[in-house]
DNA sequence: GATGAATGAGGGTTCATTCAT
DNA sequence: AATGAATGAACCCTCATTCAT
């Protein structure tokens, strides 16, 4: 029949919801039970606790985004490694990651948001800057290949660094919270990555 | 005496220990009773509830900063009015404005922790928005000024003013939460501001 | 096939297992099916119920030793019926009980352990005051011939008949219950029966 | 009006009750709170939590019965410390010692019951197991003084000791748990502590 | 023989708040 | 100005068991 699964399934539907409205801490499990009509046992049932019914949720996109971003990182450092890149080449291959990231980031609209804003005392809570953590290894190596020997040394200090990983994320993540469309999104993420790149120039310029 | 006020006082202080530790929601009144060696009536006397107690605590500084931000739009206002400016000066007048901020902050560093991290649940959980929306006119008001007629309309649509009100706000915050000290934070002031002028001027270019 | 009875043995094993390390209150029929890799439908189809379970760990045992003292009672009865023993030969009687139930019980040393010390909430909680209940019938019969009508009767009462049956069951479970090997536990066994023969002695005394 | 403490009092004695009949595992905050007529939140007002409800009612006669029996240990170290003693003397003595840890415990009846019956699960669990250490340095002591350099190495091991604690603790439990009187068990505790010296004298023996 | 989904009551505990005194 | 007893709903979770398949 198909109602074997059934059950799951609703219950996963509904969890979205209630995570989705009210965050992990203040979801209710009984109130997901009684929305998708259906005891606590059952539940529990499927679910080992609260904190595994949030990652039924999201683990799979968590774990997915964490190796694109990672992977993304590795393929730039082979084909940089020995060509040197105008600015003009780093702005649009920027753009062309952001436009990547944006796109996954719709796909799972709904994931996103729990894992950015709603994750707040679940095993995922440290998931942004996770996140954050991955990006600036990237930035990183941006910085590696723009940079020609002359960078102010006390401004590109790590906690700069570590900032516009988090500016970069969140511009990210805001597009997603603000409600934008895929389209307005993607045109949005040129903007981030022309700003973004742009700022490095000036703040590179001797 | 002054014995009366002292309670209160003293209420406040922990009360600030437990909200700085585990957030507004998590929070917990009988814990902050007990910490002040005091009894739960006593701390609704003086308080109205949970939302009263952590108000007491931060009113004052979310109301000035608001009026800080305010006032210096206005101020900028009326000295632009009439004049031109380079984009020098005008990077100049960024670092100015970010280092009052910073330095306004750090003399209410844990008001402000409370403010933008730990009000989640309160009343006051939209503060940073609201700082953003501030922040945003203020920027508003720069464009207007840098601009030469010849700002490309579809980039710098209503989003991308929002967009980087919070990029701003979010840089000064994280310089808090951080942990920077005061000396670290102006220096980084700098840095933000440079980056984010940079970033407009990439923006804006034809 | 033989595959049908191999799933209750298993059952059987991790049950026993989970009684032993939790007593039979705390155990949890999830986990037992859990560790045997079956579903709980498979373990009610051959068990009844959690006590059932239970029983089918020991029953069998529970009921032998009943017998085995029964019928040793028994045999005593006949044996004495129209002879006088001396002390010495009580006290090498005694011991040889001793060495025939610790054997006996070493044999089966995971039931005992689970009648004696696990069985809390299980239709077998009363097992032990079952034994104390035989031993004492037999102690009845030990006395009838070591007396010699003049014991203060104010002293033997019935229930310092039924507080010695439990010194020597208790003094049995002991053994086991403090790990000891056979080897130890059969000289331990000589021990007892010495020193508890010392006290009736001591009792008996004018 | 007296009323303030009232609660408190009729908690304990409903919780008394109740872990008195089902035992400290079985036992309901719940249906303690419905049988004194008390909310939930009452009763974790007067007590943290289960284990401290049940400590509450326990605490003062655990400590004070192990003072007891350790001071009587060091009492008759003091007295015994240059002076041989008969076996006489010593079995008066044991009597004496049983018949003050008899009334102490009658005193006490209901909470000696949860201590030694009842405290599965609880933060007393091995509250009888203590009792019996202490017994047993109590039970190391006479023998020092009893021994005459001739006992048989072999037969006086560390496990006899405890065996032997374990039966005088288990005989002086038992006259509570089998509904004994206090006249009843005064005469009973005479009748164990001839007991346990005759048995005693008779491993003693060469 | 065995699956696995589902029950539903119950577990201990925490919470912000109220109010007579 | 402050006490402290009390509320009552809500929290997450576990349990032995059942039953259609």
């Amino acid at each position: 029949m198909g109602n074997e699964t059934e059950t799951r399934e609703r219950l996963l539907e509904v969890a979205k919801d209630e995570f989705l409205e009210l965050g992990y801490e203040k979801a209710s499990m009984r109130k997901i039970c009684k929305k998708a009509g259906v005891t606590t046992g059952a539940l529990y049932f499927f679910f080992k606790d609260k904190n595994d019914l949030f990652a039924a949720l999201v683990r799979k996109v968590a774990d997915e985004i964490k190796m694109i971003i990672v992977h993304h990182t590795e393929k730039e450092q082979a084909i940089y490694v020995d060509a040197k890149t105008t600015s003009q080449e780093l702005i649009a291959d920027g753009i062309q990651q952001g436009r990547d990231f944006v796109t996954y980031m719709y796909a799972n609209k709904d994931v996103f948001i729990l894992l950015l804003c709603k994750a707040n005392g679940s095993a995922y809570e440290n998931f942004y800057d996770e996140l954050v953590d991955l990006m600036e290894k990237n930035t990183l190596q941006f910085l590696d290949h723009i940079t020609l020997a002359d960078v102010p040394e006390n401004e590109i200090n790590p906690y700069t660094m570590h900032w516009l990983a988090h500016l970069e994320t969140s511009s990210f993540a805001q597009l997603l919270t603000h409600g934008l469309t895929l389209e307005e999104a993607l045109i949005q993420a040129e903007v981030i990555a022309k700003y973004l790149t742009g700022g490095w120039l000036e703040i590179l310029k001797k």
